[in-house]
DNA sequence: CTGAAAGCGCTTACAG
DNA sequence: CTGAAAGCGCTTACAG
C-alpha cells in the first residue's frame, strides 16, 4: 500500500506538494501537479483516511442511534440520514439499540472516544437515562423522533406527537365515535395525551381501561392488543393504533372477530408507512414527516461541525398530517 | 479533552505506562496502576480511537453494504451483522446502495482508503460491475445474499437459491398444479431456475410468458405483477412470488379479483418474513437462514482480520426450508 | 509555487 | 516493572 511519501519520491517532489495537489488548498504548478497525478495513478495511491483524521481532527463520519432498523419508520430515518450525509461527504456509523438500555449505554460510551464527528440519536426508548454520558462529548449531539420527556440539554428535531394524537382523536370525534380504544406502545404517551385532548374537548373522558398497551411493535402485537380491546369493550366503534403496524394487526383481529372495517369498526393508524395504502381497507393514518425530520437533524449537526460552533439548542416540532383513507367512517351501530 | 500525556503528568508517570495500564498488555505495579486509574477518572480521560487506529492499523469497524434497509430481509441482515460485530468489539459502517450502481461505486471507492478493517457486501444487484475496484483492497472482503453470477474472487456466504426455487416448485407440483405463474424481481433468476427445474422434472415446461417481473420489491409491485399474471392466464391455479412482500401484494390482487386463496389460487412466497405468518391466509413460503448467513459472513471476516491472514476463499451455501402454511392446497378447478 | 519542521495521540519494541 | 525513542501517514503554518 503506497504512502504519500512514496508518491512524492516517485514524482520527485516532497510529500507536502503531494498533499497540496490532493487537497487543492494551495496552488501547484500544472507541470508539477501532472507529475504527481501520474505517480498517484501508477502507484494506485489512495490516502489513508485514518492518518488524515488524526491530523485534521475530523473523521467524516457521524453516528446514528436508532432502536431498530426493522420497520418502515426507522428504516426511512436511516436512509434519509444517509442521503444527507452522503451529500456532504460523510459516512454513517450505525448502532441499533434494540430496546436494550445496557447495550445503548455501552455503545454511547464507546462513541465518546471521538471516532465520530457528530451524533444523532433517534427514538427515546431506553436511552433517556444514559444521555448524561454525552454531556462532555467533544462533538455535537442532536436528538430526533423524541416523544416523551424531551431533554433540554440537546437540540431536538421531532414531530408534534401531541398534535398527531389530537388529529387522530378529532377525526374520530368528528365522525361521531364515542366508544373508542387506543392501542399503544408503552412510550407513546404523548400521542395518547393528544388523542385524549380531542375527546376531552367534547367533554368525553377516555378511561384508562380503553388504553391497551401492545407488548411489541409488530402486527402480532397489534393483533393481541386489539383482541384485548374487543374483550374489554365488545361494543367499541373505533380504534386508534399509535403505530401503523399495530393498526395492521388490528385489521386482522377485526377480520377474524367478524368485524367489518370501517362499517363495524373504524381504525386510525400513525406514521403512514408505504404498506398501509395497500391494506384492505386502505388505512386512515397520521403521516409524520420522518425523512424531513432526519434530514433537518443531520443538517443541524453538520452545520455545527462545519463551523465548529456548538449546536444551537432548539426544539423543533414538525407538523403531522391526517391522511383520510378507507378505514374510518361514522359509527353505524 | 484530556490526552494520554495529561494523564501521565497527573499520575507522575510516562504515557507509556498509562498505555500499559489501559491495554493490560504489560504488567504494571498495582500502586502505579491505581495512580493512573485515579488520574484517568479525575480527568475524564478517554482514549482517542483515531490515534490508536493509526498506530495499530486497525479501526475496529467493518463496512456493510446492503441494497436497502427497508424491508425485513436486509433489516435482519444488518441487525444480525451488528450483533456479531458487537460481540467482538467492532462498529458498523453502513452503506445502503439503493439500487444505484453509481452510488455504490462511489462508496466502494471511498472505503478503499482503509477506514474499515473488513467489508461485507450483501445483495448483488448493481454491484457486480464494481467489484473489481476491491481487487486491491488492503482489508478482507466477503459477499453474502448473492444470487446471480457469484464472483469467485471473494468468499461468499449465501443461500442455495436454486434449491429454494426448487422447493417452491416441487411443493406446487406435488399438490398437482400445472398452470402456474412466477412473480419475480429482475435479479431472482436463480430462484426461477430452481422453480423451473421442479416442473421440468415432470416434463412440464414453464413458458416465459408465465414469468412476470415486478417493477419494485414492494406490495404494490407484487400487486401489479399479480394482475399481469391473471390477465395473461386467467385460469392459473398457483403463483410463486420470489419475495414475501410480492406474495402479500398477490394476496391483495387475488382478493380484489375475487379469487379465494388457496381454493382458487395457491400462493408461495420466499424469505419467511415475520409478517407473513399473520397474513390471511398465513403464507406458505421458503425460509432462508438470513441471520445465520450474516453471522457466518461476519465471523469469516473477523477471523481473517484477527489472524491477518487473507480470507479463505470459499462458497458457502446455506439450506433453504419450505414452510407450509395455509396459502397452498391442491387445485380445485 | 515548493520544501523543511512540527505535530495529531497513540503503540510498539527496546533498554534499563 | 518503568522510561526514552521512533513511527503510524497525514496536515498545517512557515520560510524560502
Amino acid at each position: 500500500m503506497a504512502t504519500m511519501q512514496d508518491v512524492a519520491d516517485r514524482a520527485g517532489v516532497t510529500k507536502q506538494t503531494v498533499s497540496n495537489v490532493i487537497s487543492g488548498r494551495v496552488p501547484v504548478r500544472p507541470a508539477t501537479a501532472a507529475k504527481v497525478r501520474a505517480a498517484i495513478a501508477e502507484l494506485g495511491y489512495t490516502p489513508n483516511l485514518v492518518a488524515r483524521s488524526l491530523a485534521t481532527g475530523s473523521t467524516k463520519t457521524v453516528g446514528l442511534f436508532v432502536p431498530t432498523v426493522a420497520g418502515a419508520f426507522y428504516a426511512d430515518v436511516v436512509e434519509a440520514a444517509e442521503d444527507v450525509l452522503e451529500e456532504h461527504g460523510y459516512h454513517l456509523l450505525l448502532c441499533t439499540t434494540r430496546l436494550d438500555g445496557e447495550r445503548a449505554r455501552r455503545h454511547l460510551a464507546g462513541l465518546t472516544s471521538r471516532s465520530v464527528d457528530a451524533l444523532l440519536i433517534a427514538g427515546d426508548r431506553d436511552l433517556n437515562d444514559h444521555l448524561p454520558l454525552l454531556a462532555g462529548a467533544r462533538f455535537p449531539v442532536a436528538l430526533c423522533a423524541w416523544e416523551t420527556g424531551t431533554p433540554d440539554a440537546f437540540p431536538v428535531v421531532t414531530v408534534d406527537y401531541e398534535q398527531a394524537g389530537y388529529l387522530a382523536g378529532r377525526h374520530l370525534r368528528g365522525l361521531g365515535h364515542e366508544r373508542v380504544a387506543v392501542l399503544a406502545s408503552p412510550d407513546h404517551t404523548t400521542r395518547l395525551a393528544g388523542f385524549r385532548r380531542a375527546f376531552a374537548a367534547d367533554g368525553l373522558d377516555l378511561p384508562d381501561s380503553a388504553v391497551h398497551i401492545a407488548a411489541e411493535p409488530t402486527m402480532a402485537g397489534g393483533f393481541e392488543a386489539a383482541n384485548a380491546a374487543f374483550a374489554a369493550d365488545p361494543g367499541l366503534t373505533a380504534v386508534f393504533a399509535t403505530h401503523d403496524v399495530l393498526a395492521l394487526g388490528t385489521l386482522e383481529a377485526a377480520r377474524i372477530s367478524g368485524r367489518s372495517v370501517p362499517r363495524d369498526l373504524s381504525v386510525v393508524g400513525h406514521d403512514d408507512n408505504p404498506d398501509v395504502r395497500l391494506a384492505r381497507p386502505a388505512l386512515t393514518t397520521v403521516a409524520i414527516p420522518k425523512r424531513e425530520m432526519a434530514r433537518q437533524a443531520i443538517e443541524l449537526l453538520l452545520r455545527a461541525v462545519a463551523k465548529s460552533t456548538p449546536v444551537v439548542n432548539s426544539l423543533q416540532l414538525l407538523r403531522p398530517e391526517l391522511i383520510v383513507r378507507d378505514s374510518t367512517c361514522p359509527p353505524t351501530i
